[in-house]
DNA sequence: AGTCTATTCAATAATTTTATTGAATAGTTG
DNA sequence: CAACTATTCAATAAAATTATTGAATAGACT
C-alpha cells in the first residue's frame, strides 16, 4: 500500500462518518438521541419523517456505527454509540452557529419573538445554584427527564406546564432548560411563565451539554 | 414561522457545513489547511487533486463559510476561517478514529508493519522534555515550520532528511511530528532514523493539535 | 497595451443521495 | 398456530454530488 492509498482510505473512513452526520434529518435525529434511547416509532414522530424514512436514515447512522441498537419487547431502541457521538455533534453545532450569522440569526429572531429572552448559559447557571433561590425547570417529555436530568432539576413537561404552573413558586427565579439549544421547549415554557407573571429565562445549552461537562446529574 | 420550519431551516444550516466537510477530498484539504495558507496549486499537488478540482472542493469550502482567502501577488491562498473549524475537524477525526478503531489498527498495522512505532502522545511528549534529553524532530516542509511549531523543534524536511540524518545526535531520544495522524511524514522518518540506529518515536498527533492545546510554540 | 498565469467557471456524464410507496420480515402475543 | 405490529426492505424517480475537460477571467508583470 502506498502513501496515496492510505491517505485516501483513511480519509475515505473520516468522510463516510461525516457524510452520515451531514443530513438535516440525520442531525436531527442525533439530537434526539443525545437524550436517551428512543424507538424507531418515536424517532418518526418527533422528526415528523414516516417511519420508513425514518428507518432509512438510522440505518445509515448504524451503517457509520454512530447510533447502536437495543430490543425490549417488540421494539427496537437505537441510541447513540458512545458520548464521542455527541461531542462531534456538539462541536459541528457550535462550528455552525459560530460560522453561519444566518443560522444564529434565525435562532435569535425565534428566541426573541416577543420579549427578549436572554437565555442563561450553562456557566451562568452554575453560579446562580450556588447562591440564590432558583427552580431548574425540565420542561422535556417525562421519559426522557427519566432517563436523565439535571440535578434537582423539577420535571413539567412543556405539555402539562400550562395546568401546572402553579405548582412553581412566584417568588423563585425559574431556569427552564430542554434538549439543546435548537430545541424551543425552553423558549415556550419561558414566554408562559412570563405571561403569568413568573421570573423566567432559558438555559441556553440543553441536558446533553450539562452532563457531557460532567456536571452533577440524577 | 411555525416550530417545524424553524427546525428545518436551523438543521438545514448545520447540515450545509457538516456536508462541506463530509467529503474524503475536503478532508484532506482541511486537514492540510490546518497547518497553514496554501495556494490553490499547492493544495491541488497535496492533495494529488486536478488545479480545477480542487479548486472546486475550495469554493465548497468558502460557500460554507470553511476557509476564507487572502491575495498575494498573482497568488490566492486559502485558509481555514478560525480554530473552530480545526477543532470541529479534529472532534470528527477523534470520533473516525474511535469508532474504526479496528479497522484502522489493521490499517495502521499494515502499514507500519515490521516493527512496533509507538507513537507518544502529546501528554507524554511535555513530560519527556522536563526532564530526558530529547530531540523534537518536524519532518514538515520547511514553509510548514516556518508557519508554525513545536517551541525549540528542530526542522528537517522528510525529503531531506536521508541526506542530512547526521545532524542528529545518536545519543537523544528523537521525537518526530508532523501535520497530525493521518500524516506519515513522521512514521517515514521514524522508519528511516531506527535504521540508522537512532532512538526514534513518532508524536501520535501533529502540530495543529499541539497548538491547539496553547502549548509553547513558534 | 499585451502577455502571462493562477484561478475559476461551465458543461458533461457517472454516481450517489433522498423521499415515497407498498410489500416483506421477524418477533411477540393471544 | 394465527394474528398482530414494529421495523426493514425493495423499487422508483427526482435531485444532488463528483471528476473531467476545456474555455474564460482577472490580476500582475513587462
Amino acid at each position: 500500500m502506498d502513501k496515496r492509498e492510505f491517505k485516501n482510505k483513511a480519509y475515505n473512513e473520516l468522510a463516510k462518518i461525516t457524510k452520515a452526520l451531514g443530513n438535516p434529518r440525520r442531525m436531527e435525529i442525533i439530537d434526539l438521541l443525545a437524550q436517551g434511547p428512543f424507538s424507531v416509532e418515536k424517532i418518526a414522530e418527533q422528526t415528523s419523517l414516516s417511519v420508513a424514512n425514518a428507518s432509512q436514515h438510522l440505518q445509515v447512522l448504524k451503517g457509520a456505527r454512530l447510533v447502536k441498537i437495543s430490543k425490549k419487547g417488540n421494539f427496537i431502541y437505537y441510541q447513540l454509540t458512545n458520548d464521542k457521538v455527541f461531542k462531534a455533534w456538539r462541536a459541528l453545532r457550535e462550528l455552525g452557529l459560530d460560522l453561519n450569522a444566518e443560522a444564529e440569526k434565525l435562532v435569535n429572531d425565534f428566541y426573541r419573538s416577543g420579549e427578549k429572552m436572554d437565555p442563561v448559559s450553562i456557566e451562568e447557571l452554575r453560579q446562580k445554584i450556588s447562591g440564590q433561590n432558583v427552580v431548574i425547570l425540565d420542561v422535556r417529555p417525562g421519559e426522557e427527564y427519566q432517563h436523565g436530568h439535571i440535578k434537582e432539576a423539577t420535571s413539567i413537561p412543556i405539555e402539562d406546564l400550562a395546568e401546572r404552573i402553579n405548582e412553581l413558586p412566584k417568588g423563585a427565579e425559574i431556569i427552564a432548560y430542554c434538549r439543546g439549544p435548537l430545541c424551543v421547549y425552553a423558549d415556550e415554557a419561558v414566554s408562559l411563565l412570563r405571561e403569568k407573571g413568573f421570573d423566567a429565562k432559558r438555559l441556553k445549552e440543553g441536558y446533553p451539554d450539562w452532563k457531557a461537562l460532567g456536571l452533577p446529574a440524577e
